[in-house]
DNA sequence: ATGGTCGCGCTGCGA
């Protein structure tokens, strides 16, 4: 079973892009961020006829996470629990395949010390306890998606232009750690030891020409998922086609139950 | 080079 997490940046801007991928790729569940659309604006069609059934959390502009599987969607859940005054479009999730997935967008966080720096810092918090909650089920769980966080130096291009900056602050590294640390996988860490498995480039400042790269897109699997867990990667080359979105798609291959 | 480029949706915001 192969999981795959795409932060497209609009899933209509980038139609082309993540068709052509999907059907090079071929993953049985794709998780998807930042579609920027509400839910009766998604292409619907596009996908279903490459045979993928889906899950909708869309919003107008900004954010929006899906998930499209090969097998039905069950148990659809569409927020993050925790903070009944956010509304924004980061989180959904659903059983599919004998394996429950999650996609989730945290919020990018702005400015360390801003007031979205303190929203991100929630949102993991939130994360962290829904986690809790999941890592004890009996069935396998992936929580896959744009985390925003670079967990480790290891994980940036040039780590001292980097210290202490948003994607790479010990404040946040260390909310991610107390996720991965109930028991979860890190996939790409566990299979591309050292780093360098970089999966956004900054738009700017000819970024993805030099391999300015950082990790930030993660697939996080509980003990019985990475039980499975038989290879891991990073489409770089979807990164570098005309449109491309700023992220490359990230997947693991899990061993059949 | 303290810049740069996208997407959304029509002005500047978010990333």
């Amino acid at each position: 079973m192969k999981i795959a997490s795409f932060n497209v940046n609009s899933v209509k801007a980038r139609l082309p892009n993540v068709l052509a991928w999907l059907g090079e790729a071929k993953p049985d569940v794709c998780l998807l961020q930042e579609t920027k659309t509400e839910d009766h604006g998604f292409p619907r069609l596009e996908f279903e006829d490459l045979g993928y059934n889906l899950a909708l959390h869309g919003q107008k502009t900004y954010n929006g996470v899906a998930i499209l599987s090969k097998q039905p969607l069950d148990d659809v859940v569409r927020s993050l629990p925790g903070d009944a005054n956010d509304t924004e479009a980061r989180y959904i999730e659903a059983f599919t395949g004998g394996i429950r997935v999650a996609s989730v967008y945290v919020p990018n966080g702005q400015a360390v010390g801003s007031d979205k720096f303190r929203y991100k810092l929630g949102f993991l918090a939130r994360l962290k306890t829904h986690a809790a909650s999941l890592v004890g089920l009996e069935e396998p769980v992936a929580i896959g998606g744009d985390f925003n966080v670079a967990p480790d130096d290891a994980d940036v291009h040039d780590p001292a232009a980097w210290r202490d900056q948003v994607l790479c602050h010990p404040e946040e590294r260390a909310a991610f750690r107390r996720i991965s640390h109930l028991g979860f996988t890190d996939a790409l860490a566990a299979l591309a030891p050292g780093g360098h498995a970089y999966t956004w480039w900054d738009y700017r400042a000819g970024a993805w020409p030099k391999d300015h790269g950082l990790r930030i897109d993660h697939i996080l699997l509980s003990p019985k998922a990475a039980d499975r867990l038989k290879s891991a990667g990073v489409d770089r080359k979807a990164r570098g086609q005309e449109k491309a979105s700023d992220h490359a798609p990230v997947w693991c291959e899990l061993a059949e139950s």
